[in-house]
DNA sequence: TAGATTGTTAATCGATTAACAATC
DNA sequence: TAGATTGTTAATCGATTAACAATC
Protein backbone atom coordinates (compact mmCIF):
# COMPACT_ATOMS: atom_id res chain seq x y z
CA UNK A 1 0.00 0.00 0.00
CA UNK A 2 1.06 3.58 0.71
CA UNK A 3 3.77 5.31 -1.47
CA UNK A 4 4.22 2.83 -4.14
CA UNK A 5 1.93 -0.43 -4.26
CA UNK A 6 -1.63 -0.46 -6.11
CA UNK A 7 -4.07 2.00 -4.03
CA UNK A 8 -7.38 -0.08 -4.73
CA UNK A 9 -9.89 1.92 -7.48
CA UNK A 10 -12.42 2.54 -4.87
CA UNK A 11 -9.91 4.70 -3.07
CA UNK A 12 -9.24 6.74 -6.22
CA UNK A 13 -12.20 7.15 -7.02
CA UNK A 14 -13.67 8.25 -3.93
CA UNK A 15 -10.54 10.86 -4.19
CA UNK A 16 -12.20 14.06 -6.48
CA UNK A 17 -15.17 14.02 -3.97
CA UNK A 18 -12.60 14.59 -1.23
CA UNK A 19 -10.84 17.05 -3.21
CA UNK A 20 -14.22 18.83 -3.87
CA UNK A 21 -15.36 18.93 -0.01
CA UNK A 22 -11.94 19.81 0.68
CA UNK A 23 -11.88 23.28 -1.47
CA UNK A 24 -15.19 24.09 -0.54
CA UNK A 25 -14.17 23.98 2.98
CA UNK A 26 -11.27 26.45 2.17
CA UNK A 27 -13.64 28.73 0.72
CA UNK A 28 -15.88 28.58 3.81
CA UNK A 29 -12.19 29.56 5.42
CA UNK A 30 -12.26 26.76 7.58
CA UNK A 31 -8.35 26.03 8.68
CA UNK A 32 -8.67 22.48 10.17
CA UNK A 33 -10.99 19.78 10.21
CA UNK A 34 -11.10 15.90 11.71
CA UNK A 35 -12.02 12.91 10.61
CA UNK A 36 -14.46 12.59 12.60
CA UNK A 37 -16.11 16.19 11.44
CA UNK A 38 -15.02 15.53 7.44
CA UNK A 39 -16.84 12.20 7.73
CA UNK A 40 -20.09 14.15 9.15
CA UNK A 41 -19.98 16.00 6.61
CA UNK A 42 -19.52 13.88 3.42
CA UNK A 43 -21.70 10.84 5.31
CA UNK A 44 -18.34 8.53 5.31
CA UNK A 45 -17.39 7.26 8.75
CA UNK A 46 -14.04 8.68 9.90
CA UNK A 47 -12.26 5.04 10.09
CA UNK A 48 -12.59 5.21 6.18
CA UNK A 49 -11.12 9.00 5.90
CA UNK A 50 -8.22 7.75 7.75
CA UNK A 51 -7.51 4.56 5.85
CA UNK A 52 -8.09 6.92 2.21
CA UNK A 53 -5.46 9.18 3.30
CA UNK A 54 -3.37 6.88 4.60
CA UNK A 55 -3.15 4.81 1.86
CA UNK A 56 -0.86 8.03 0.11
CA UNK A 57 0.52 9.25 3.41
CA UNK A 58 0.10 10.32 6.94
CA UNK A 59 -1.35 14.06 6.25
CA UNK A 60 -2.75 14.20 9.74
CA UNK A 61 -1.51 14.96 12.99
CA UNK A 62 -2.56 13.60 16.30
CA UNK A 63 -4.77 15.42 18.39
CA UNK A 64 -5.05 18.18 16.05
CA UNK A 65 -6.75 16.32 12.71
CA UNK A 66 -6.12 17.55 9.26
CA UNK A 67 -5.28 21.09 8.23
CA UNK A 68 -7.43 22.07 5.12
CA UNK A 69 -5.52 23.60 2.63
CA UNK A 70 -2.65 21.61 3.12
CA UNK A 71 -5.13 18.07 2.61
CA UNK A 72 -6.20 20.02 -0.23
CA UNK A 73 -3.25 20.61 -1.82
CA UNK A 74 -1.67 17.22 -0.79
CA UNK A 75 -4.56 15.08 -2.62
CA UNK A 76 -4.78 18.18 -5.54
CA UNK A 77 -1.19 16.67 -6.39
CA UNK A 78 -2.30 13.07 -5.94
CA UNK A 79 -4.45 13.45 -8.88
CA UNK A 80 -2.40 16.15 -10.48
CA UNK A 81 -4.11 18.71 -10.83
CA UNK A 82 -1.06 20.93 -11.55
CA UNK A 83 0.02 18.76 -14.49
CA UNK A 84 -2.52 20.49 -17.41
CA UNK A 85 -2.48 17.18 -19.02
CA UNK A 86 -3.14 18.48 -23.17
CA UNK A 87 -6.35 17.26 -24.41
CA UNK A 88 -8.36 17.01 -27.79
CA UNK A 89 -11.89 16.46 -28.07
CA UNK A 90 -13.44 14.18 -30.92
CA UNK A 91 -17.01 14.38 -31.98
CA UNK A 92 -18.70 18.61 -31.73
CA UNK A 93 -22.09 17.36 -31.50
CA UNK A 94 -24.47 18.40 -28.88
CA UNK A 95 -22.52 16.47 -25.81
CA UNK A 96 -19.02 17.26 -27.41
CA UNK A 97 -19.56 20.98 -27.98
CA UNK A 98 -20.89 21.24 -24.14
CA UNK A 99 -18.44 19.07 -22.74
CA UNK A 100 -15.93 21.60 -24.14
CA UNK A 101 -17.94 25.07 -23.16
CA UNK A 102 -19.41 23.40 -19.63
CA UNK A 103 -16.25 21.81 -18.44
CA UNK A 104 -13.06 23.09 -16.26
CA UNK A 105 -10.43 21.42 -17.37
CA UNK A 106 -7.58 23.60 -16.13
CA UNK A 107 -9.09 22.73 -12.76
CA UNK A 108 -9.17 19.07 -13.56
CA UNK A 109 -5.59 18.64 -14.74
CA UNK A 110 -5.98 19.14 -17.94
CA UNK A 111 -5.78 21.62 -21.10
CA UNK A 112 -8.65 21.39 -24.01
CA UNK A 113 -5.73 21.81 -26.95
CA UNK A 114 -8.30 20.61 -30.06
CA UNK A 115 -11.69 19.62 -31.03
CA UNK A 116 -12.09 17.39 -34.08
CA UNK A 117 -15.28 16.85 -36.02
CA UNK A 118 -15.93 14.41 -39.49
CA UNK A 119 -18.31 16.52 -40.57
CA UNK A 120 -17.04 19.32 -42.63
CA UNK A 121 -20.35 21.62 -42.26
CA UNK A 122 -18.80 21.93 -38.42
CA UNK A 123 -15.35 21.94 -38.78
CA UNK A 124 -14.10 25.93 -38.88
CA UNK A 125 -16.74 26.74 -36.44
CA UNK A 126 -15.52 28.50 -33.10
CA UNK A 127 -16.51 25.77 -29.65
CA UNK A 128 -15.25 27.26 -26.22
CA UNK A 129 -12.81 29.54 -28.01
CA UNK A 130 -11.56 27.02 -29.90
CA UNK A 131 -11.93 26.16 -33.75
CA UNK A 132 -13.20 22.91 -34.79
CA UNK A 133 -10.69 21.16 -37.26
CA UNK A 134 -11.82 18.80 -39.65
CA UNK A 135 -10.69 15.06 -38.33
CA UNK A 136 -8.46 14.47 -41.45
CA UNK A 137 -5.78 16.80 -39.27
CA UNK A 138 -5.97 14.75 -36.59
CA UNK A 139 -3.17 12.27 -37.19
CA UNK A 140 -0.93 15.85 -37.87
CA UNK A 141 -2.21 17.78 -34.76
CA UNK A 142 -1.28 14.81 -32.37
CA UNK A 143 2.11 13.77 -34.34
CA UNK A 144 2.74 18.16 -33.67
CA UNK A 145 1.26 18.27 -30.33
CA UNK A 146 1.09 15.09 -28.69
CA UNK A 147 -2.05 15.09 -26.78
CA UNK A 148 -2.17 12.21 -23.89
CA UNK A 149 -6.07 12.17 -23.58
CA UNK A 150 -8.74 12.12 -25.69
CA UNK A 151 -12.86 12.62 -25.01
CA UNK A 152 -14.98 10.60 -27.33
CA UNK A 153 -18.20 12.26 -28.07
CA UNK A 154 -18.52 10.03 -31.03
CA UNK A 155 -21.19 7.33 -32.29
CA UNK A 156 -20.63 3.89 -31.28
CA UNK A 157 -19.67 2.64 -34.46
CA UNK A 158 -16.78 4.56 -34.69
CA UNK A 159 -15.60 4.21 -31.28
CA UNK A 160 -13.32 1.27 -31.19
CA UNK A 161 -11.41 2.25 -34.98
CA UNK A 162 -10.78 5.67 -33.85
CA UNK A 163 -9.65 4.66 -30.08
CA UNK A 164 -7.27 2.91 -31.99
CA UNK A 165 -6.17 5.18 -33.76
CA UNK A 166 -5.53 7.30 -30.88
CA UNK A 167 -3.40 5.01 -28.93
CA UNK A 168 -1.44 4.56 -31.74
CA UNK A 169 -0.77 8.28 -31.97
CA UNK A 170 0.13 8.30 -27.84
CA UNK A 171 -3.08 8.54 -26.28
CA UNK A 172 -2.87 7.56 -22.98
CA UNK A 173 -6.24 7.67 -21.40
CA UNK A 174 -10.10 7.90 -22.99
CA UNK A 175 -12.19 10.11 -21.45
CA UNK A 176 -15.18 8.13 -23.44
CA UNK A 177 -19.07 8.87 -23.81
CA UNK A 178 -19.55 7.14 -26.42
CA UNK A 179 -22.35 3.89 -26.38
CA UNK A 180 -19.15 1.52 -26.66
CA UNK A 181 -17.70 -0.18 -24.11
CA UNK A 182 -13.77 0.74 -23.91
CA UNK A 183 -12.66 -0.52 -20.81
CA UNK A 184 -12.64 -3.72 -22.54
CA UNK A 185 -10.09 -3.55 -24.99
CA UNK A 186 -7.27 -1.81 -23.62
CA UNK A 187 -4.20 -2.50 -21.22
CA UNK A 188 -1.86 0.47 -20.05
CA UNK A 189 -4.36 3.22 -21.22
CA UNK A 190 -6.46 4.45 -18.65
CA UNK A 191 -10.12 4.67 -19.81
CA UNK A 192 -13.09 6.19 -17.95
CA UNK A 193 -16.90 5.28 -19.01
CA UNK A 194 -19.38 8.01 -19.01
CA UNK A 195 -22.31 6.12 -19.77
CA UNK A 196 -25.33 8.36 -19.65
CA UNK A 197 -27.70 5.95 -20.78
CA UNK A 198 -26.98 3.67 -18.08
CA UNK A 199 -26.99 6.00 -15.49
CA UNK A 200 -30.26 7.16 -16.41
CA UNK A 201 -31.56 3.57 -16.26
CA UNK A 202 -30.25 3.07 -13.50
CA UNK A 203 -32.60 5.98 -12.17
CA UNK A 204 -35.65 4.61 -13.91
CA UNK A 205 -34.95 1.62 -11.72
CA UNK A 206 -34.58 3.23 -8.81
CA UNK A 207 -37.54 5.45 -9.29
CA UNK A 208 -39.99 2.62 -10.77
CA UNK A 209 -39.11 0.66 -7.74
CA UNK A 210 -39.88 3.28 -5.08
CA UNK A 211 -42.57 4.65 -6.55
CA UNK A 212 -44.80 1.64 -5.78
CA UNK A 213 -43.53 0.57 -2.75
CA UNK A 214 -43.65 4.02 -0.42
CA UNK A 215 -43.29 1.91 2.79
CA UNK A 216 -43.58 -1.23 1.10
CA UNK A 217 -40.20 -1.71 0.74
CA UNK A 218 -37.30 -1.10 3.29
CA UNK A 219 -34.54 1.30 2.48
CA UNK B 1 -33.21 -11.51 -1.73
CA UNK B 2 -34.76 -12.63 -5.39
CA UNK B 3 -38.59 -11.03 -5.69
CA UNK B 4 -39.18 -9.15 -2.98
CA UNK B 5 -35.99 -8.27 -0.49
CA UNK B 6 -33.14 -5.71 -1.75
CA UNK B 7 -31.19 -6.11 -4.30
CA UNK B 8 -27.68 -4.37 -3.74
CA UNK B 9 -26.81 -1.24 -5.61
CA UNK B 10 -23.91 -3.30 -6.77
CA UNK B 11 -25.86 -5.34 -8.78
CA UNK B 12 -28.44 -2.85 -10.01
CA UNK B 13 -25.91 -0.68 -11.33
CA UNK B 14 -25.05 -3.38 -13.91
CA UNK B 15 -28.17 -3.93 -15.09
CA UNK B 16 -28.11 -1.43 -17.70
CA UNK B 17 -25.38 -2.96 -19.31
CA UNK B 18 -26.53 -6.39 -19.06
CA UNK B 19 -29.45 -4.73 -21.12
CA UNK B 20 -26.99 -2.89 -23.63
CA UNK B 21 -25.36 -5.72 -24.23
CA UNK B 22 -28.16 -8.00 -24.59
CA UNK B 23 -29.79 -5.68 -26.97
CA UNK B 24 -26.60 -5.92 -29.50
CA UNK B 25 -26.79 -9.88 -29.12
CA UNK B 26 -30.47 -9.36 -30.61
CA UNK B 27 -29.77 -7.21 -33.27
CA UNK B 28 -26.85 -9.55 -34.30
CA UNK B 29 -28.98 -12.11 -34.45
CA UNK B 30 -28.10 -14.62 -31.54
CA UNK B 31 -30.81 -16.43 -29.95
CA UNK B 32 -29.37 -18.55 -27.09
CA UNK B 33 -26.43 -17.80 -25.10
CA UNK B 34 -24.65 -19.58 -22.07
CA UNK B 35 -23.65 -17.80 -18.90
CA UNK B 36 -20.26 -18.20 -19.68
CA UNK B 37 -19.75 -17.25 -23.56
CA UNK B 38 -21.98 -13.68 -22.02
CA UNK B 39 -19.00 -13.64 -19.42
CA UNK B 40 -16.50 -13.54 -21.88
CA UNK B 41 -18.05 -10.93 -23.80
CA UNK B 42 -18.26 -8.35 -21.12
CA UNK B 43 -15.22 -9.55 -19.26
CA UNK B 44 -17.17 -10.67 -16.28
CA UNK B 45 -17.15 -14.22 -14.53
CA UNK B 46 -19.96 -16.57 -15.36
CA UNK B 47 -20.85 -17.32 -11.53
CA UNK B 48 -21.46 -13.24 -11.16
CA UNK B 49 -23.49 -12.94 -14.17
CA UNK B 50 -25.71 -15.93 -12.52
CA UNK B 51 -25.21 -14.62 -9.26
CA UNK B 52 -26.77 -11.25 -10.44
CA UNK B 53 -29.57 -12.75 -12.41
CA UNK B 54 -30.78 -15.11 -9.83
CA UNK B 55 -31.45 -11.83 -7.46
CA UNK B 56 -34.93 -11.38 -9.37
CA UNK B 57 -35.78 -14.73 -10.94
CA UNK B 58 -34.78 -18.00 -13.02
CA UNK B 59 -34.46 -16.65 -16.70
CA UNK B 60 -32.25 -19.44 -17.90
CA UNK B 61 -32.59 -23.05 -18.21
CA UNK B 62 -30.58 -26.15 -17.25
CA UNK B 63 -28.22 -27.63 -20.03
CA UNK B 64 -29.39 -24.63 -22.17
CA UNK B 65 -28.41 -21.48 -21.19
CA UNK B 66 -30.49 -18.08 -21.50
CA UNK B 67 -33.01 -16.64 -24.37
CA UNK B 68 -31.78 -13.61 -25.30
CA UNK B 69 -34.69 -12.01 -26.51
CA UNK B 70 -36.40 -13.32 -23.24
CA UNK B 71 -33.47 -12.23 -21.22
CA UNK B 72 -33.09 -8.78 -22.59
CA UNK B 73 -37.47 -8.63 -22.17
CA UNK B 74 -37.34 -9.53 -18.55
CA UNK B 75 -34.35 -7.16 -17.65
CA UNK B 76 -36.10 -4.18 -19.50
CA UNK B 77 -38.98 -4.97 -17.60
CA UNK B 78 -37.07 -4.89 -14.29
CA UNK B 79 -35.68 -1.20 -15.13
CA UNK B 80 -38.65 -0.21 -15.74
CA UNK B 81 -38.22 1.05 -19.65
CA UNK B 82 -42.31 -0.11 -20.11
CA UNK B 83 -43.12 2.59 -18.05
CA UNK B 84 -41.88 6.20 -19.88
CA UNK B 85 -41.57 8.48 -16.75
CA UNK B 86 -42.32 11.41 -17.14
CA UNK B 87 -39.39 13.86 -16.90
CA UNK B 88 -38.37 17.20 -16.95
CA UNK B 89 -35.27 18.99 -16.95
CA UNK B 90 -33.74 22.12 -15.12
CA UNK B 91 -31.23 24.56 -16.57
CA UNK B 92 -31.49 24.82 -20.30
CA UNK B 93 -27.41 25.69 -20.33
CA UNK B 94 -24.78 24.12 -23.34
CA UNK B 95 -25.03 20.95 -20.86
CA UNK B 96 -28.89 20.72 -20.45
CA UNK B 97 -29.76 21.35 -23.90
CA UNK B 98 -26.88 18.74 -24.82
CA UNK B 99 -28.33 16.45 -22.42
CA UNK B 100 -31.88 16.82 -23.83
CA UNK B 101 -31.20 16.44 -27.45
CA UNK B 102 -28.35 13.65 -27.10
CA UNK B 103 -30.29 11.09 -24.59
CA UNK B 104 -32.68 8.64 -25.74
CA UNK B 105 -35.62 9.00 -23.32
CA UNK B 106 -38.07 6.33 -24.37
CA UNK B 107 -35.60 3.65 -24.18
CA UNK B 108 -34.93 4.08 -20.81
CA UNK B 109 -37.99 4.42 -19.71
CA UNK B 110 -38.14 8.29 -19.24
CA UNK B 111 -40.49 10.77 -21.16
CA UNK B 112 -38.91 14.35 -21.33
CA UNK B 113 -42.04 16.67 -21.10
CA UNK B 114 -40.85 20.17 -19.94
CA UNK B 115 -37.49 22.15 -19.90
CA UNK B 116 -37.16 24.94 -17.45
CA UNK B 117 -34.72 27.94 -17.36
CA UNK B 118 -34.53 30.71 -15.10
CA UNK B 119 -32.67 33.17 -17.76
CA UNK B 120 -36.10 35.37 -19.69
CA UNK B 121 -33.97 35.08 -23.26
CA UNK B 122 -33.69 31.55 -23.42
CA UNK B 123 -37.10 31.01 -22.32
CA UNK B 124 -39.55 30.52 -25.29
CA UNK B 125 -36.62 28.57 -27.75
CA UNK B 126 -37.21 25.29 -29.00
CA UNK B 127 -34.55 22.84 -27.43
CA UNK B 128 -34.85 19.06 -28.62
CA UNK B 129 -38.56 20.15 -30.59
CA UNK B 130 -39.47 21.02 -27.00
CA UNK B 131 -40.39 24.90 -26.04
CA UNK B 132 -38.44 26.00 -22.82
CA UNK B 133 -40.54 27.37 -20.44
CA UNK B 134 -39.72 30.23 -17.79
CA UNK B 135 -38.89 28.76 -14.34
CA UNK B 136 -41.91 30.53 -12.72
CA UNK B 137 -44.18 28.33 -15.00
CA UNK B 138 -41.98 25.17 -13.10
CA UNK B 139 -44.87 25.26 -10.24
CA UNK B 140 -48.45 25.15 -12.22
CA UNK B 141 -46.51 22.73 -14.84
CA UNK B 142 -45.58 20.54 -11.89
CA UNK B 143 -49.11 20.52 -10.26
CA UNK B 144 -50.34 19.89 -13.64
CA UNK B 145 -48.57 17.26 -15.40
CA UNK B 146 -46.98 15.89 -12.25
CA UNK B 147 -43.70 14.81 -13.69
CA UNK B 148 -41.56 12.28 -11.06
CA UNK B 149 -37.88 12.65 -12.50
CA UNK B 150 -36.28 15.84 -12.59
CA UNK B 151 -32.73 16.51 -14.69
CA UNK B 152 -30.90 18.78 -12.92
CA UNK B 153 -28.45 20.98 -15.16
CA UNK B 154 -28.02 23.87 -12.60
CA UNK B 155 -25.29 25.54 -10.56
CA UNK B 156 -24.55 24.24 -7.65
CA UNK B 157 -25.74 27.40 -5.39
CA UNK B 158 -29.48 27.40 -6.68
CA UNK B 159 -29.32 23.12 -6.50
CA UNK B 160 -30.35 22.80 -2.93
CA UNK B 161 -33.56 24.79 -3.00
CA UNK B 162 -34.43 24.02 -6.61
CA UNK B 163 -33.96 20.28 -5.26
CA UNK B 164 -36.56 20.82 -2.03
CA UNK B 165 -39.31 22.92 -4.43
CA UNK B 166 -39.65 19.51 -6.89
CA UNK B 167 -39.70 17.31 -3.32
CA UNK B 168 -42.61 19.10 -2.90
CA UNK B 169 -44.08 18.90 -5.81
CA UNK B 170 -43.76 15.13 -6.07
CA UNK B 171 -40.62 14.67 -8.02
CA UNK B 172 -39.56 11.37 -6.96
CA UNK B 173 -35.76 10.98 -8.88
CA UNK B 174 -32.80 12.97 -9.43
CA UNK B 175 -30.93 13.06 -12.61
CA UNK B 176 -28.22 15.55 -10.95
CA UNK B 177 -25.59 16.89 -13.29
CA UNK B 178 -25.02 19.91 -10.63
CA UNK B 179 -21.52 20.14 -8.39
CA UNK B 180 -23.46 19.67 -5.41
CA UNK B 181 -23.94 16.31 -3.85
CA UNK B 182 -27.74 15.28 -3.47
CA UNK B 183 -27.37 12.13 -2.12
CA UNK B 184 -26.65 13.46 1.31
CA UNK B 185 -30.53 15.31 1.42
CA UNK B 186 -33.05 13.12 0.69
CA UNK B 187 -34.46 9.73 2.13
CA UNK B 188 -37.02 7.62 -0.33
CA UNK B 189 -35.93 10.01 -3.47
CA UNK B 190 -33.81 8.36 -6.27
CA UNK B 191 -30.86 9.94 -7.12
CA UNK B 192 -28.26 9.40 -9.40
CA UNK B 193 -25.66 11.97 -9.61
CA UNK B 194 -23.35 12.07 -12.21
CA UNK B 195 -20.27 14.56 -11.59
CA UNK B 196 -18.33 14.81 -14.57
CA UNK B 197 -15.95 16.51 -12.74
CA UNK B 198 -14.89 13.61 -10.27
CA UNK B 199 -14.87 10.90 -13.12
CA UNK B 200 -12.43 13.53 -15.45
CA UNK B 201 -10.53 14.20 -12.39
CA UNK B 202 -10.38 10.42 -11.62
CA UNK B 203 -8.97 10.02 -15.38
CA UNK B 204 -6.47 12.64 -14.48
CA UNK B 205 -5.11 10.33 -11.70
CA UNK B 206 -5.27 7.52 -13.75
CA UNK B 207 -3.32 9.07 -16.79
CA UNK B 208 -0.76 10.86 -14.43
CA UNK B 209 0.04 7.12 -12.93
CA UNK B 210 0.66 5.51 -16.10
CA UNK B 211 2.61 7.73 -17.86
CA UNK B 212 5.83 7.94 -15.78
CA UNK B 213 5.61 4.22 -14.23
CA UNK B 214 5.17 2.17 -17.95
CA UNK B 215 5.61 -0.89 -16.35
CA UNK B 216 7.51 0.46 -13.26
CA UNK B 217 3.88 0.17 -11.11
CA UNK B 218 2.41 -3.25 -11.71
CA UNK B 219 -1.31 -2.66 -13.51
C1' DT C 1 0.46 16.58 31.72
C1' DA C 2 -4.27 15.51 29.97
C1' DG C 3 -7.11 15.49 25.94
C1' DA C 4 -7.72 14.76 21.34
C1' DT C 5 -7.17 12.51 17.26
C1' DT C 6 -4.33 10.23 14.25
C1' DG C 7 -2.14 5.93 11.97
C1' DT C 8 -2.65 1.17 11.90
C1' DT C 9 -3.91 -3.41 13.15
C1' DA C 10 -7.74 -6.55 13.88
C1' DA C 11 -12.74 -7.77 13.23
C1' DT C 12 -16.72 -7.55 10.44
C1' DC C 13 -19.27 -7.24 6.65
C1' DG C 14 -20.51 -7.70 1.85
C1' DA C 15 -19.46 -8.93 -2.76
C1' DT C 16 -17.24 -12.01 -5.87
C1' DT C 17 -15.78 -16.51 -7.17
C1' DA C 18 -15.77 -21.49 -6.99
C1' DA C 19 -18.06 -25.78 -6.63
C1' DC C 20 -21.59 -28.92 -7.33
C1' DA C 21 -26.06 -31.02 -7.09
C1' DA C 22 -30.36 -30.32 -9.67
C1' DT C 23 -32.35 -30.59 -14.09
C1' DC C 24 -33.29 -29.59 -18.80
C1' DT D 1 -29.43 -41.54 -21.44
C1' DA D 2 -25.33 -38.40 -21.55
C1' DG D 3 -23.89 -33.67 -21.87
C1' DA D 4 -24.46 -29.14 -20.78
C1' DT D 5 -25.47 -25.49 -18.00
C1' DT D 6 -28.22 -23.57 -14.66
C1' DG D 7 -29.53 -22.23 -9.68
C1' DT D 8 -27.64 -22.14 -5.29
C1' DT D 9 -24.74 -23.08 -1.45
C1' DA D 10 -20.08 -22.68 0.38
C1' DA D 11 -15.34 -20.55 0.20
C1' DT D 12 -12.61 -16.66 -0.79
C1' DC D 13 -11.49 -12.24 -1.33
C1' DG D 14 -11.59 -7.31 -0.64
C1' DA D 15 -13.46 -3.31 1.39
C1' DT D 16 -15.41 -1.12 5.33
C1' DT D 17 -15.72 -0.50 10.18
C1' DA D 18 -14.12 -0.82 14.89
C1' DA D 19 -10.61 -0.60 18.27
C1' DC D 20 -6.61 1.05 20.31
C1' DA D 21 -1.84 2.14 20.99
C1' DA D 22 1.13 5.95 19.40
C1' DT D 23 1.77 10.74 19.62
C1' DC D 24 0.97 15.53 18.95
Amino acid sequence: MSKNGEVSASVIKRLPRYYRFLGELMKQGTERISSRELAALMKLTASQIRQDLNCFGGFGQQGYGYNVSDLHEQIGKILGVDKKLDTILIGAGNLGRAIASHINFETRGCRLIGIFDSNEKVAGKAVAGATVRHISELEFFCRTYKPVIAILCIPKANTQQVAELLVSLGIKGFWNFSHYDLSIDYEGIAVENVHLGDSLLTLTYGVNHILPAQGGEEE
